[in-house]
DNA sequence: CTATTCTATCGAACAACGTTCGATCAACGA
DNA sequence: TCGTTGATCGAACGTTGTTCGATAGAATAG
């Protein structure tokens, strides 16, 4: 049932009917009401069920270090949920119906409790550290414009003429955009999210380190 | 006309539809059509309508400590969108029409400028910082539950449910859970946002310290 | 064996939404 | 006076999420 779900999300998001999901099941519209109640039940089951696979992918990772433990798990999180973008508007919505993601949540957390930090201090480093993940997926993922989605213009070229626009601003109004608008124009999603993840985790060392 | 916008969406965001716009303004719905083309642009220059009260706001601010100066627009930030769920979804996604967004991004990386920083590192940084906002404001502002919005329980009950499920689940299986699920159910959101700023943000002088 | 409940399915119908479109009217310059 | 332009309006269209009663097989009870 999610397997559908799933597998429809791979061809875009609003592509996700209740009328389309039917025909693909070979069903009536009425009967997927018999699983979920809602729409949004419907996302935050299927959101769960990727971060099943997620959690599988995650369980043979270990590190003696466990800051670079938690990197790790962070890493794989932010590879899927980038590849998907309507995941993040529907990560830990509802954990009663999310058993995975509550799972996943454990599992980020687990390799702080080796850390030498409050319990408080745990909290809101793993809370930190899954916002950041989840929050910079949905901004550099974010939905994408008309012109990419009819395929009269490339992703690339998209960003290339957003550039061009950066370019031509005045540099003292926007000193700081003048200076960066080159690494703008040639950066990696997945460098910046590891550099901003890195940051974060720097951060966490240092008050792990001076408890 | 935005002003009218903002207004509207104290009620709520998904009472903002076209018709109700336009028996506010007294007008026909079409009208809302010359100024806008779609209800994203809508949405999108609402946002940005918002960013510049933000920027209002956070233009006196000054610190010698550029970090400190940083903390504190972010922390404005935060503020204004916390309050607003439906914004973290419109953040910089146009910023065609979203020119205040743009001078925003631009104040958050000035006081960059003065710390001894690669012109990537300092791109990176402002990435991070925005991106663990707008990400932190959108994941503890989440859609609210139906038992909360009809008014059936409060916001306070509904997470001493959540808190109460995960008190009874297995320790073992959870321990991390299991550790800090006290200290989610005293938690305050801007607590634990400035808590993880905190330790981006110590990241952040850490690199630029060993430059 | 029969009657009754439960599980599961189905699609017509409803209300609300974003969007399109042609009609309309005032203002203005030629 | 006429045609052009800026601005407004609401009826109409297609799609969406959701509700509902009808229906039929399976299981269970008497």
């Amino acid at each position: 049932m999610t397997e559908a779900v799933a597998l429809l999300d791979e061809a875009g998001e609003p592509a996700l009917t209740f009328r389309a999901l039917a025909d693909r099941l070979g069903g009536g519209v009425g009967s997927i009401y018999w699983y979920v109640a809602s729409k949004d039940e419907l996302l935050d089951r299927a959101a769960d069920h990727v971060m099943g696979d997620v959690l599988r992918a995650v369980d043979p990772i270990h590190d003696d270090d466990p800051i670079a433990e938690v990197r790790a798990i962070a890493t794989t999180v932010f590879d899927t949920v980038e590849r998907r973008p309507w995941l993040a508007a529907y990560f830990m919505t509802d954990t009663e119906v999310q058993p995975n993601t509550l799972q996943l949540y454990d599992r980020i957390g687990r390799p702080m409790l080796r850390l030498k930090l409050t319990a408080r201090q745990r909290f809101h480093a793993v809370s930190a550290v899954t916002g950041f993940v989840i929050g910079t997926a949905a901004d550099l993922s974010q939905r994408p414009p008309p012109e990419v989605v009819d395929g009269s213009a490339t992703r690339d070229q998209y960003l290339d003429r957003i550039a061009d626009d950066w370019r031509a601003l005045d540099a003292e109004a926007f000193p700081f955009i003048h200076q960066v608008v080159e690494e703008f124009a040639t950066h990696d999603d997945n460098e910046q999210f590891r550099a901003g993840l890195d940051l974060l985790l720097a951060g966490l060392r240092l008050q792990a380190g001076s408890s």
